[in-house]
RNA sequence: GGGCCGGUAGCUCAGUGGUAGAGCAUCUGACUUUUAAUCAGGUGGUCGCGGGUUCGAUCCCCGCCCGGCUCACCA
C-alpha cells in the first residue's frame, strides 16, 4: 500500500469498485493540499488557449521552436497520462482539442513532479513551459510550471471509445461533452447557425422581440399544449405552442419586421425529430408575400448553410444536399411527380375533390390531398425542396389564393425529409379569420384536440387593420441536424428530455468520504 | 401508445442451464521523448428489478423499469 492510500480500509466489503474509486480520489484532495495547492483551484492567467496553440504551432518545426523557445501558459483537462519513472506526458484536453505535455523531474520543482504523479484523469491542470516537438513530432509543452486547478473523483469513461451509451451521453451531457469532443463541435455549429440568422435578419431590418411564453389561450399552430397554473392570479396557463398570434399583434402595432427565436412546448411524441420543447425562428415582414418569403428563404438558408459549416453543400445521411439551388413545387405538382405506387394521378385528378376525397380516410379534400402529399412525397425531398400552394383547411391563418379560394397562399422548406420551414401571406381580413376560427371551432368539435381556439383578443387587433403581411417559422433543431450531419434531435439539443432517473446517491458519497 | 432491439466490472464489449471473462480505467512495482506507451503483478460483478420453471437461472418463461430504433401523432 503506497502512503498516501493510508487512511482509509484497503478494501471494505461494503464499498463498491466504483464508490472506491471516489474514495482514492477524495483522498487525493489532501494530499494535493499538503503539496500546497488548492484541490478546487483559483484564476489562471493563461497565454494561449490549447486550440490557439495548435492553430499557431502546428505547421512549425523542430528546429523552429527551439530557435524561438515560446513559452506559454496554458490549461486543459487530463486525459491521458503515460508516467516513466522520473520523466512523462499527458494530454490535456480544452475547448475540445489537446496538447501533449513533458514534464521531466528536473525541469519542475520537487512538488510538481510529485503533483505531476498523483493526477488523476479528469483533473484539470494548468502547465507554463515552452513548445518544442518530441521524437515522434508531436507539438508538446516542455512543462516548467504545473499547478493543479480541479480535481475529478469520478473518472473518465473509456479512452478509446469514448462514452457510446447514449442513455448516459443525453443524461450526463457534461460527460458527453468531455469524452466526445465532436459533440462540442455540433452545438458550434449550433450556435453560429443561429448567429447566423440573427445577424442576417437585423441586416435587413428586422428587431427581435420576445413574446410570452405562457399563454391564456394557446395558438398559431396544431398541436396539444402543456398546461400550468399561476396562484396568484389563480389561472390556468398554456406553454405556447407557437408565437405566431402574438408576433402578428406587433405588426399590426407598427412593427413591421419582427423575429423571435426561442423555444416552443408541444405535449405530443418524442422521437428522433420531436422534442417536446424545440427551437424555433418566426419571423414577420410587413408589406410582403409569401413570394417574398420564397426568395428571402432561399437567400437566408443559404447564408446560413455557409456561415454555419463553410459551404452551401452539407453532407446528410451520406447525400450532398445543396442549399444553394432549392427547387419549387405546387403541392399538387409534388403528389404527381412523387408518387409512390401505380400510375401516377392526372392533374384534374389533384384538383377533384371526389378523387381526392377516394384515396384517403380524411374528412376533406384539403385535408386528403395534404395527407397524400405527407404519405408519397415527404421522404422523397432530400434536397432542399420548397412546396407551395397548401389547402385552406390546414392554413387556418393563411390568406386563400385569389385565384383559388380552396388553396392559400403558404409553402413549408423540406429538406433530408423533414419540414424544416412554414410560411404563408398572412389573413389580415379580420371577418375571413373569425370565420376561420369558427371552421377550426368545428373540427375541434369533431374531436381534432389540435384544431385553433378562438383568439377574440387577436380578431381586435386584425379589426385595427393589420398590413398585409408575410410570416414564415424555420425549425431550428432539425435545420442544426442538417448542417451538422445528426439523425436524431436528441444529438442537437443539449438536455433533450428523458424520465427522470433514480436515485444517484452522490451526496452519500461526498457525505461519507468527507467524513472519513 | 403499438412493434422490434438492448440493459453483464467505472467505460467499451464477449459469454454460458452448473453463481462469469477481455481490453481500458484503477492499485503495486520498473522505466527521463511516450502517445490506444510498454513490462510484471493485483483489485474489482446483487449479469436492470420482481416473480416463475428447474436439483440448479445471468442464460428459459411472465411482469415491470430504463433506453434505442420504428409506426402512429406531430414540427
Amino acid at each position: 500500500m503506497s502512503h498516501y492510500n493510508e487512511g482509509f480500509p484497503q478494501r471494505s466489503p461494503a464499498l463498491s469498485l466504483e464508490q472506491e474509486l471516489f474514495e482514492q480520489r477524495f483522498a487525493r484532495i489532501r494530499e494535493i493540499e499538503a503539496l500546497g495547492w488548492r484541490p478546487y483551484g483559483q484564476r489562471f492567467e493563461f497565454t494561449h488557449t490549447v486550440p490557439q496553440i495548435r492553430a499557431s504551432w502546428s505547421a512549425a518545426d523542430a528546429e523552429t521552436l527551439e530557435k524561438d523557445r515560446v513559452r506559454v501558459r496554458a490549461a486543459g483537462r487530463v486525459m491521458t497520462v503515460r508516467r516513466m519513472g522520473k520523466a512523462g506526458f499527458f494530454h490535456m484536453q480544452q475547448l475540445g482539442e489537446r496538447i501533449q505535455v513533458y514534464v521531466r523531474k528536473d525541469a519542475v520543482s520537487e512538488n510538481e513532479f510529485r503533483l505531476y504523479q498523483i493526477l488523476d484523469l479528469g483533473d484539470i491542470a494548468g502547465v507554463e513551459g515552452y513548445l518544442f516537438r518530441t521524437k515522434t513530432g508531436e507539438l508538446s509543452i516542455h512543462a516548467e510550471k504545473l499547478t493543479f486547478l480541479s480535481k475529478n473523483l469520478l473518472g473518465l469513461p473509456e479512452k478509446y471509445h469514448g462514452l457510446e451509451d447514449v442513455e448516459l451521453r443525453y443524461r450526463q451531457r457534461y460527460l458527453d461533452l468531455i469524452a466526445n469532443p465532436e459533440v462540442l463541435k455540433v452545438f458550434e455549429t449550433r450556435a453560429r447557425l443561429i448567429a447566423s440568422l440573427r445577424r442576417q435578419l437585423n441586416e435587413r431590418g428586422f428587431i427581435e422581440v420576445e413574446t410570452p411564453m405562457m399563454q391564456p389561450l394557446y395558438g398559431g399552430a396544431a398541436a396539444r399544449p402543456f398546461v400550468t397554473h399561476h396562484n396568484t392570479l389563480d389561472i390556468d396557463l398554456y406553454l405556447r405552442i407557437a408565437p405566431e398570434l402574438y408576433l402578428k399583434r406587433l405588426v399590426t402595432g407598427g412593427m413591421e419586421r419582427v423575429y423571435e427565436i426561442n423555444r416552443n412546448f408541444r405535449n405530443e411524441g418524442i422521437s428522433t425529430r420531436h422534442n417536446p420543447e424545440f427551437t424555433m425562428l418566426e419571423f414577420y415582414q410587413a408589406y410582403a408575400d409569401y413570394r417574398d418569403l420564397m426568395d428571402l428563404s432561399c437567400e437566408l438558408l443559404e447564408r446560413t448553410a455557409v456561415e454555419a459549416t463553410g459551404s452551401a453543400k452539407v453532407h446528410y445521411n451520406g447525400l450532398e444536399l445543396d442549399f444553394g439551388n432549392v427547387r419549387r413545387y405546387r403541392m399538387r405538382e409534388a403528389v404527381i411527380e412523387f408518387w409512390k405506387h401505380g400510375p401516377k394521378p392526372t392533374p384534374g385528378q389533384v384538383r377533384d375533390p371526389e378523387w381526392l376525397l377516394r384515396h384517403s380516410d380524411k374528412q376533406t379534400p384539403g385535408e386528403a390531398l395534404v395527407d397524400l402529399f405527407e404519405r408519397h412525397c415527404e421522404e422523397a425531398l432530400v434536397q432542399p425542396t420548397i412546396i407551395y400552394e397548401y389547402p385552406v383547411e390546414v392554413s387556418p391563418l393563411a390568406k386563400q389564393n385569389p385565384d383559388d379560394p380552396s388553396m392559400t397562399d403558404r409553402f413549408e422548406i423540406y429538406a433530408a425529409g423533414m419540414e424544416i420551414g412554414n410560411a404563408f401571406t398572412e389573413l389580415n381580413d379580420p371577418d375571413e379569420q373569425r370565420r376561420r376560427f369558427e371552421m377550426q371551432l368545428a373540427m375541434r368539435e369533431r374531436g381534432d384536440e389540435e384544431a385553433h381556439q378562438m383568439d377574440e383578443d387577436y380578431l381586435r387587433a386584425l379589426c385595427y387593420g393589420m398590413p398585409p403581411t408575410a410570416g414564415e417559422g424555420i425549425g431550428i433543431d432539425r435545420l442544426t441536424m442538417i448542417l451538422t450531419g445528426q439523425k436524431s434531435i436528441r444529438d442537437v439539443i443539449l438536455f433533450p428530455l428523458l424520465r427522470p432517473e433514480g436515485e444517484i446517491g452522490i451526496a452519500e458519497w461526498l457525505r461519507q468520504a468527507s467524513s472519513r
